[in-house]
DNA sequence: CTGAAAGCGCTAACAC
DNA sequence: GTGTTAGCGCTTTCAG
């Protein structure tokens, strides 16, 4: 398949067969109300006839929107991220708009390089759950000073000028650690995350729950990790300590699972010996060695309400005020807290 | 942030800054060789000083490229999709062109109204993990009208005239039942997929592994299931039988890992009493309550290498031979059929 | 090596 | 209702 045997058809090509003008068709095209019902009817025909497909690509230069808006994330391969998006495209797709998704590796250097692309690429708008260091402001402000507005999901900075959705990481901390008390631990470890607002989100709402309850725990039961082989690794140091935790509460589902690979690794029972939580309710959480209890994030709600604010700005003649939405949490409490 | 307090710099901005064309301004920023080292350098200084993006709608509309390939799959939330998009975008970014991805929720009419409006964003070629009906031909025969090029990934679609790219499914089927055989199951059942090829490739390839072992199976240990939840029902089934199975392979890991959910909860061993095979390598297989023996499809090679050749098709000035290219597959012996 | 001319295919704004 | 006039910002082609 080398060249188009036929060339694609212009709106000129329609015009010429019917003696019209091109902008009689263009305003059939975009159904513009100003034109009459015969004409209407004759162009609909031959644009039929002809197989006509607008070129998109001239119709955003001349128009100056794309109708396309740009998604960064941090990894395609957490399913995470993947609901986000398939929440984005289904609210933004009955609109006209397309979405890019770019993968920042997690990664701010690799994220800027993409943001920069999408930029000259015109996007409309950006939705961004960025790996910047939380502190930064220079993208933010790079995007800022091309008046193209953005949304940020999942990650805050609070120093952005920028609408912000994602998940009550704190309440999220709160309910995960007041349920591992309810279900009767009394020394509950925290597997915390990077040092981004997800993670400290999470790790604020377990030692409050912790205060609430006034539980005291030493400093050695907080661990780090970042996926399942450091949840494991965390999890094999918490197991050597005395008194051993008998609830660990990893910051996301993968941590939990390694967690919990250890746990068992390690002849220790859950939820007998050991309690366990994640967060996320990545979809195999059920299929586990052990059922895993989690809070589900509702990450298509987040890509939905994200999206929905960005076409609300986009759209918006006046600046809109930066409204920070926080979808509210579902616990799910399975097998490893019975 | 409403409008762009300044609005973008363009290579006009810049030539009238220095005095020169535009097509001088032009052919430096595209690197072309015909210019003069010290015009060049000025032009470059000038460049970073104003800050100056080249806006890629213009480019794309004058040069009749966008430098876009699309990418079309049936479901963003498995990570086997999610490891070719991040394959796919590895390999083309470096080459100056970006993603964009399409997801098509396993519906072929969803996936032809995304094609379409690629085309129309003249995408310079298609990557396509097709939703169609297996014998289809329609969507294929519109997109070579156009002239565009595009390979199939995934799901092959022997009468699209175009190169295809996937895991070798039945060698994997092969594999799969073999191992188990080598394990010493005799009565080996196999929870087939979909009926689309990978579903039908591992199936003929079980067959294939049964007969060169001269084993007979009776029909009744022939299955059906797309992911966790049914691969659980059918499992139940299966263990309904008698004589039981020893042995279940499962076309994909969600239906494995279902299918061992079905199996302990009904109180049987893994590998014990049965042992199980799945097709993936989902990064949780190792997670799972028995960890799961898989092969692995290299999804990311299977993005990469699709899109060497896509490229490969673009810049190509004559037609190519349609090739077919099947990834070599691998073993992962795990808990589940030791 | 440099630049002028001529669009790419479409749309905004305003006349008729 | 319809058509005209001007581009959008860049690249192609080809003459200097």
């Amino acid at each position: 398949m080398p060249q188009p045997p036929t060339p694609p058809v212009r709106l000129k090509d329609i015009a010429r067969e019917l003696n019209v003008s091109v902008m009689t068709v263009s305003k059939v095209v975009r159904e513009c109300a100003d034109v009459g019902a015969e004409t209407r009817r004759k162009v609909l025909a031959k644009i039929k006839e002809m197989n006509y497909q607008p070129n998109w690509v001239a119709r955003s230069l001349a128009a100056r929107r794309t109708f396309i808006i740009g998604l960064v994330v941090p990894d395609l391969i957490h399913s995470f991220f993947g609901e986000i998006a398939k929440g984005v495209a289904a609210t933004i797709r009955p609109l006209g708009y397309d979405v890019v998704i770019c993968d920042s590796e997690e990664n701010g250097g690799v994220e800027t390089s993409e943001v920069e692309r999408l930029l000259a690429r015109q996007v409309d708008g950006l939705l961004i759950a960025s790996a910047q260091p939380p502190s930064s402001t220079d993208l933010f402000e790079r995007i800022e000073a091309r008046g193209v507005p953005y949304v940020l999901i999942d990650r805050r900075f609070p120093l952005a000028q920028a609408p912000y959705v994602g998940a009550d990481d704190e309440e999220m901390g709160r309910m995960a650690t007041r349920h591992l008390i309810e279900r009767g631990c009394r020394r509950i470890a925290h597997i915390a995350g990077p040092p981004l607002t997800p993670g400290a989100g999470r790790l604020k709402g377990y030692r409050e729950a912790l205060a609430e309850a006034r539980m005291q725990v030493p400093d050695s039961y907080l661990e780090h990790a970042h996926d399942d082989a450091s949840g494991y690794e965390a999890a094999r140091r918490l197991l050597a300590l005395d008194p051993r935790p008998d609830g660990i509460f990893g910051y996301n589902d993968p941590a939990a699972s390694g967690a919990m690979k250890a746990v068992l690794e390690a002849g220790v029972r859950i939820p007998e010996e050991i309690k366990v939580m994640g967060v996320g309710n990545v979809h195999y959480s059920d299929l586990l060695r052990v059922p895993l209890s989690t809070i589900d994030q509702g990450a298509a709600s987040i890509g939905r309400q994200a999206a929905g604010i960005l076409i609300g700005t986009i759209t918006a003649k006046r600046k809109r005020p930066a409204r920070t939405i926080l979808i509210k949490p579902t616990l799910i409490a399975r097998e490893s807290t019975r």
